[in-house]
DNA sequence: AATGCTATGGTTAGATC
DNA sequence: GGATCTAACCATAGCAT
């Protein structure tokens, strides 16, 4: 019997840029999680802070980090500025940055990631992660914000007010329907949607 | 013929602390060569910028950057407005002292990035993620919410608008306070702060 | 602490939907 | 753009050095 193989399988490849931009969008996918997988585990395995940031061609970053990117980025920079630095990159192994670029990048970084702590820290997204409640309970603006920002946002918000409303508009209507059609529906949900929702905001 | 393996070959590990120190030392280094041969690949493959930090427990800083370290990080640090949403840490997880919490990472892991992943999706963050556009341009209401949810979305949004006015105002009596004593501020900045922004949300 | 050995576990290229 | 499948390639646990 001839044994007919279903796919070739992995087939070996050369280490270099892949021409074809779909397959490298693939790829890029695949070793990306890949890649993110393999961090997470040295973490967990030899209890180590790790990061990684991988930007993709349409500048999206990407990242992993524990016990958070900021963290380890933080510790990195303040390392490096003080002692001796193990690090390598693809185009020149054992490479050791120069003082004082590295302490204005210091000062950078730290505006950096104040900026970034407070954007956080405003969405509350540490707690947003592993909460059950919903997500718009954790917006709030006590970051700093420019002016025009807080005018943009406010003009965002009547927008998103107004298909809020449309949206329970909908739906009140859509559960009245079913209600008349349907005597079985429970009354602890049917409460709820006679909030009053013509309320201005 | 008796066939007698020289070794069992690789075995299945759980992905956990490693608690006994000498085999944690060797894990992290072979781990850590396959962990930047894997950032390396992708960086060629896909032709993509990549950064990985990993300190080993005796504080020592291991990396690979491509083009660099510094270039990744910058790039970074300074797109971190835009992406902040994006990254995702286990710093939760790490907060945890007790192993058999500890053993349970690696699924509490992959659950929770995978409902943050879809809490994305419902942002529209994919969007989001590489733009220059405010967080809150990108909110949208059109996944499927329940009417309880909705109702609870509105309320939270009528307090968001209340904290967004009264920040627009702060702000505009600061700005029209230092414009008082300052001429010298630019006219663009003050014009976008002359909008109506008493107007009725 | 890093490296070589092997058998096995795990990752992923290529194809398909 | 992602999800799934398969076979083959690759990484690495456990051991010795």
């Amino acid at each position: 019997m001839v044994s007919k193989k279903k796919t070739q399988g992995r087939q070996k490849i050369e280490i270099k840029k892949i021409e074809n931009k779909n397959s490298s969008q693939v790829t890029f996918s695949k070793r990306r999680t890949g890649l993110f997988k393999k961090a997470c585990e040295l973490s967990v395995l030899c209890d180590v802070e790790v990061a990684t940031i991988v930007f993709s061609n349409n500048n999206k970053a990407f990242c992993f980090g524990h016990p958070s990117i900021e963290n380890v980025l933080h510790r990195y920079l303040h390392n490096s500025s003080s002692s001796s630095l193990l690090s390598f990159s693809s185009s020149s192994i054992s490479r050791v940055s120069d003082a004082s670029v590295l302490e204005e990048f210091n000062r950078e970084y730290m505006e950096a990631v104040k900026e970034l702590e407070e954007k956080k820290k405003a969405l509350n997204m540490e707690d947003f992660q592993h909460s059950s409640q919903p997500w718009w309970e954790y917006i709030n603006v006590d970051f700093g914000m420019e002016l025009e920002e807080l005018v943009h946002m406010k003009i965002a918000l009547e927008e998103l007010r107004k298909k809020v409303l449309a949206k329970v508009k909908d739906r009140q209507d859509h559960e009245l329907m079913i209600m008349a059609n349907n005597n079985t529906n429970s009354d602890g949900f049917m409460a709820t949607a006679q909030l009053p929702l013509n309320s201005t905001m």
